[in-house]
Parts: structure tokens; C-alpha cells; sequence
DNA sequence: ACTTCTCTGGACACATGTGTCCACAACTAT
DNA sequence: ATAGTTGTGGACACATGTGTCCAGAGAAGT
């Protein structure tokens, strides 16, 4: 066992190795989140790595393989840390919306580009389809619970929470960049417009610091 | 002047013209929004048309210049209708958001599935990154203005701008296709969240009935 | 009937991608 | 030292894509 199986990628691995199974992978993610499935290919990344093709082979069994790797991991962790953010406790609901919002302010949190990209894969994999619906169905389940704790109606927290995820989507597929002084401008606004609630300013400074220690 | 040059598109041509400039459009149209712009191949649409490549290269100068009409026509058609909507007359800002909804359900005003994949084609082209920026500008300004019209504050108007376009933007990303039913059943809570206002019965009904004239 | 214009098919050259095979270098274990 | 294990490189076979060239069929013009 030479071969690091987890924790941090060291370069330099054991001499020898030009390419960790780990460098494959990170190659990977990063040419699907900013160029999209197609554009994941086994010569490119080989290039890119400094390494030939036939390394990959000995990792991954083959292309497919790769991918299958990227979408697990990507199930593994964006839905259900957003699972978890919407059934955090918090005195009002909009605090709740608060503690939603962190996951697309943080990206240790929710991998947006990845969370898009998969999206835009599963226009052309049935299978891959099956599964982001799959999430949205139990993120959008989660999101609606979310509101119902705090007293809206069955109708209303529907609503609701469609408005909040679909836009909070809508974000990514705009793939808005503005400074994060700027976002949290505009806060304020979100939430009396989410929730019809005026916001509590102590929640409103506490999710601001959480902003700044980004 | 053998081939037509506009209107209808008339499959039988003239005798021994197989496949019309028109019919390379459409097809390229639909893999693009089907597919994505890496699946847009001069080979396999001639195979879809049933005719060779050399045909392709009598209408068009190359690929790109076949992507570069798709685009021309996207930018022609979506951006337009949906300011023109923004600024139609409507006694409440509910009407008005009624009237912002209607591109969204009319397929023929506002090509949902082209405006998602040519948002995905800007990922890797900074030209249609560009084009595509000052669309979503364009569209937000307009639905700031709406809001701004009915008495909103420049902030609140600009945040329930950003949440009307971008939960729009979000619904399109997931793909959601219920039936126009359950659709309609959302309408109201939407509104309220969307404006915070008691959405009227008679815009409301008004508005039921051009979605079901569909 | 003859020519001209329009469009199409087939061959060619070339580029880029996948996946397999095998020799071999560089560490590891004995 | 010697043998095994673990990655790597390079060649091969094959598939799929682009763009060019040119011969020629068919309708249209004269």
C-alpha cells in the first residue's frame, strides 16, 4: 500500500507516482464544474496531470468509472448538508433562512459549481436524472418542513420554500459574482421578501459576522 | 434564387433540395437546447437529416458560424419579450407579476429550454459569457422597474426583482415539469410571497384563463 | 438542346478521443 | 541481491469529429 487512500494530497506522494488516484479525481471535478461533463476527458487530464493516459487505467477501470466516483461524492455531501442547515434551531424564521442561506455563502458547505454542473449533466444522462430529482424532491422537503416549524401553512410553506430554493438556484444559474459586501446588502430585503417577516437585527449582525469570517 | 430565404418552412423544397438551411437550424436548435452546444455535430445532424456534410457546408461556413445564427435568434427573441412584459400596464404589482409570469408559461413567448442552454454554452465560451451578462442586466433592470412603478423602495424593489427573476431562473434549472394544474394551484401563494401583497381575485381568474387557453 | 446554377455524395487529410497491451523503471519486501 | 509490486510511457487499433475538394445529378434559364 504506497498508494495514499485518503486525507491530504501530498504532491510528492512516493517517488515514483506522478498522478494519485486523489489528482485524477481533483482534475476531474474541476474541468466538470467550470466546462461541463463533455469536456472531462482522460487525454485532457492526462496533460494536464503531466502523466499519460495509461496511469488513469490503472486507477479507474475507465471514463464512466471516473464519473461515477464525482457523483457520488457530489450526493454524499450537497444535499444532505442542506438537509442538516434547515433543521437547525433558531428562534424565528428568519433566522432559519438565515442559517439556509449559510450553505450558499460558504463554499466548505454546498459545492454550488458542482451542484451545477451535475445539473447540467443530468440533461443528457437518464440515470444521473433520476438521482438529482431524487435530491431536489428530499432539499425541497426539507426547505418546506422548514417554514411549517415556524407556523406558515401547509399551502404557504409550499410556496414558500419553491420561492426560496428555485431562487437560491436561480443565483447559480446566473452564476451571479458580486463582493460579499454587497450580498449582504441585500440581505435584509431577502428575508422580509422570503419569509413576510420583518428580520430581528441581532440575527440579521449575527449572520453578517458569520459572512465576514469567510 | 432556388431556396427560401424567410417565412414558412416548407419541407419539400424544391425536388432535389434534401435539407434547406432552415431545417440545419432547427435541428442544431433542438440538440442545442436537448443536448447542449458540445453535442451540436455537423455529422450527426446530417445523419438526423438524412443527408451528408457537404450539404451543411453550402449553407454555413463552418460550425461556429451555425452556432453564431442559434445565438443571434436567442438574443433576438427571449431578452425582448420578457422587458416588454415587464413594462405592460396592469392596475397592481400583482397583475404585473401575472403579466412577468405569462412568458414563462407561453412556450412561444419565451424559449425556456434555449435561454437554459445557452446559459450553459456560456460556461465555456466568453463570447456568449458576454452576450449572455447583458441580457440578465438588461431583464433585471426591467423587473426592478416593474416593482419600482408600484410604489416599491429602490431597495425593497431591487431585492423582490431578484427573487422574481432568479426563483424563475431556478425553476427552469431544475427542469420542473408539472402539469399546468398544480401549477396554477401555486399561483397565488407565489404572488403573495413575491409581492407582499393579497393578490385580487379578478387579475387572478384573469390570469387562469390564459394559462388554460394554452 | 445547351448551359448554368444549386445542392449533394464520396473521398481525402487531419485532429482528437477511448481503451488495450506490454515493456520497463522505481520503489518494497525478503 | 533478488523477486515482486506499483505506477508509467508508448504503440496500436479503432471510433468519431471537422473541413476541403471535386465530380455530378437535377432543376431552371436561354
Amino acid at each position: 500500500m504506497t498508494q495514499e487512500t485518503g486525507g491530504t494530497d501530498d504532491k510528492s506522494a512516493s517517488g515514483q507516482i506522478k498522478a494519485t488516484r486523489e489528482d485524477w479525481l481533483m482534475a476531474a471535478r474541476d474541468v466538470l464544474i467550470h466546462e461541463g461533463v463533455a469536456e472531462v476527458k482522460v487525454l485532457a487530464l492526462g496533460q494536464r496531470l503531466g502523466v499519460s493516459r495509461s496511469s488513469f487505467y490503472w486507477y479507474f477501470k475507465n471514463r464512466r468509472d471516473l464519473l461515477d466516483h464525482l457523483l457520488d461524492e457530489w450526493e454524499d455531501r450537497n444535499t444532505r448538508t442542506l438537509i442538516v442547515h434547515c433543521e437547525a434551531r433558531s428562534e424565528t424564521i428568519t433566522g432559519a433562512v438565515c442559517n439556509f442561506f449559510k450553505c450558499f455563502i460558504d463554499p466548505r458547505l454546498f459545492d454550488r459549481g458542482l451542484d451545477f454542473a451535475v445539473r447540467e449533466w443530468a440533461r443528457r444522462d437518464t440515470a444521473v436524472r433520476g438521482r438529482i430529482d431524487a435530491a431536489d424532491t428530499a432539499r425541497l422537503a426539507a426547505v418546506t418542513a422548514m417554514f411549517a416549524r415556524y407556523g406558515f401553512d401547509d399551502k404557504d410553506a409550499d410556496a414558500r420554500a419553491r420561492i426560496l430554493y428555485f431562487m437560491q438556484l436561480g443565483y447559480h444559474a446566473l452564476d451571479v459574482r458580486e463582493p460579499m459586501s454587497v450580498r449582504m446588502s441585500r440581505v435584509e430585503g431577502y428575508l422580509r421578501g422570503f419569509t413576510g417577516v420583518e428580520p430581528d437585527q441581532n440575527e440579521l449582525h449575527a449572520f453578517q459576522r458569520f459572512a465576514n469570517d469567510l
